[in-house]
DNA sequence: GATGCGTGGGG
DNA sequence: TCCCCAAGCAT
């Protein structure tokens, strides 16, 4: 059965694989690259950044010698900004530590900065043929369901006995193939939903199938727990210039740009606004208050409100991690979508 | 081992 | 509108 189980499927993915440029290469730097980038990410979503990345750093050299907020600002609007932090920082350890070479093994990628089990196993079976599983949403379910496995899929300890299945099943000689063909029938076919089980190649020995237990399966109790923030953006402008701050550690969109921020966690009325923000600054005047913008995170709720401020003191600024930014500065700052958007919107 | 980290799309 | 989730990782 084993044997059936990987026949059928690398001969179903052999007939169906999508034409990506990654999947063209045995190039481990552009593997390693279209992997941090699909890390909790949609094909569709990420080729475009694949793109850019290639055609700016065409070699882990060209990357590894790139300022930090240049790769922050290619990285924009995806998402996930520590995966672009942890990519800049492998590409230079690869250069310095490992003469411009990736590690060909899973234990030694499985060392570097945002290479975890998932990507160390990709571009181990990938970029070497090495037979090692990969174990991510999409083969948690397809194995999940043909096996009829329902471990919490949510709980750590859960990976390792998927990843010991996965181990009985691939071949020592397909390894990539496998691995590949698995990912993408969870993609493509065993979804979370609307499964197509009508077209898959493994459809008569699957459990789920057998038992329609497909939208039970696999397992996750979990669920996370969502924090409300309410943001109020100060706009201080100086000529043509705007104010911005580089946000910290501890918190969402790291090494990203911002603005001067009254934070809450409940809405505040206009009279309110202006109370805070007097008490921060004197003679302040509020310009112009937005409507509330609302930004989803995965894990936070979040309602912005720019209001845009005009003050006759000089220096103003008492926080001095803000600093003023032309129009081409700010253009080429990275910055997190709610703020690219509030730009876009006032076309500045 | 539990938690925090973005954005966009589908049902 | 809401929920789920997508080729996970670091702490």
């Amino acid at each position: 059965m084993n044997q059936s189980f990987s026949n059928l499927l690398i001969n179903w993915y052999n007939q169906h694989q999508r034409d990506l440029p990654w999947r063209d290469t045995s190039d481990p730097y552009r593997i390693w690259l279209s992997e941090i980038i699909l890390q909790q990410t949609r094909v569709d979503q990420g080729l475009p950044y694949y793109n850019k990345f290639i055609n700016q750093y065409p070699s882990v050299h060209e990357l590894a010698k790139a300022p930090e907020d240049e790769v922050m600002r290619l990285w924009q609007g995806l998402g996930y900004y520590s995966r672009a932090r942890n990519l800049h920082e492998c590409a230079k350890s690869i250069v310095n530590q490992y003469d411009g070479e990736f590690p060909d093994t899973y234990e030694e990628l499985l060392k570097l900065k945002g290479i975890g089990k998932y990507t160390a196993a990709a571009i181990a079976s990938f970029a070497f043929d090495r037979a090692v599983p990969v174990v991510d949403g999409n083969v948690f379910r397809v194995l999940a369901r043909y096996l009829d496995i329902s471990d919490d899929i949510s709980q750590p300890k859960t990976f390792k006995t998927f990843f010991n299945v996965a181990k009985q099943l691939i071949p020592e000689n397909q390894a990539a193939s496998f691995n590949q063909a698995l990912m993408e029938l969870g993609a493509t076919i065993c979804t979370p939903r609307k499964f197509k089980c009508e077209n898959c190649p493994l459809s008569l020995d699957c459990q789920a199938r057998i038992h329609h237990k497909q939208s039970e399966l696999p397992v996750k109790k979990k669920k996370i727990k969502i924090r409300h923030r309410f943001l109020y953006y100060l706009i201080w402008k100086e000529g043509d210039k705007l104010a911005m701050k580089k946000r910290g550690p501890n918190d969402i969109w790291q090494g990203l740009f911002d603005f001067d921020l009254i934070e809450t966690n409940h809405p505040l009325t206009i009279e309110e606004i202006y109370e805070k923000v007097n008490k921060q600054y004197s003679n302040v005047e509020l310009v112009e208050i937005s409507e509330p913008v609302k930004h989803i995170l995965s894990h936070q709720r979040l309602q912005a409100v720019f209001v845009e401020l005009q003050s006759k003191n000089e220096n103003v600024l008492s926080d001095h991690s803000l600093k003023y930014f032309t129009k081409q500065e700010v253009e080429e700052l990275p910055k997190p979508r709610l703020i690219e958007n509030y730009l876009t919107s006032k076309d500045f």
